[in-house]
DNA sequence: TTGACATATGCTTATATACGAATATATTAC
DNA sequence: GTAATATATTCGTATATAAGCATATGTCAA
């Protein structure tokens, strides 16, 4: 089998930095594809390309608006990324992590 | 050119849902090869391999135990994804997501 | 040393990119 | 209709998997 497609869910659509430059350029307002192309150092296509992945795993939404089709972010698709992140914050809190040093410690002896 | 490597960052090594299945297993507590093998429905080699790519990337660290190898996940790796993501946070929460609509809104109208 | 156990590595195959370049498809203006 | 602008799609290529299977490496025990 091969890797996972690119548009299988947002971890793998915004695996790739490219992708994740263009959600931060839409995260401060709608923007067209040449306005993107504008933002950053790539082509057209690869701009519409990049555009089609994060739409179709809904990162992104867009619209008609004359001949140019405006993009905006769906920001309540990283939600699923920040949630499953968040399940390890504790473990990078420094008292906390002390903590758990501890309590990992303890229940090792306690299991021999 | 193709897909960046999986090896390359966090973002892209944690892109496959079972090397996602393996940092959540490691969640709790520092685990052996088979423990891991044992958790999920996944051959032995398969999770040596997943296993390589995560610690290449700094999100899981191992040492030996005997004949064990045991492995253990560095938190503070998945730190910069979290970081991310949370520059989005604001825009998912309702409230904020209505005051934001009407700040877009007014500033397009001004740039008219 | 031999054997059993734990883990890593090598090989093959099917598949999916990301980019570049060229081209196709709208849509508006003249 | 024609030209110009904006965006999408197609094609070719180099490359990188993830899984399955076999096998190598390492470590302890008797």
């Amino acid at each position: 089998m091969a890797r996972a497609a690119t548009t299988a869910d947002a971890f793998n659509a915004i695996a790739e930095p490219r992708r994740r430059e263009i959600v931060e350029l839409l995260g401060d307002r709608e923007l067209s594809v040449n306005e993107i192309v504008g933002g950053m150092p790539l082509s057209q296509p690869q701009v519409s390309k990049h555009l089609h992945v994060l739409k179709e795993v809904g990162v992104v939404q867009s619209r008609k608006d004359g001949r140019q089709r405006l993009y905006r972010l769906d920001a309540t698709s990283l939600r699923p990324i920040h949630d499953w992140v968040s399940g390890f914050e504790r473990l990078w809190n420094e008292r906390l992590d002390r903590l758990d040093s501890y309590l990992d410690e303890a229940q090792r002896k306690e299991m021999r």
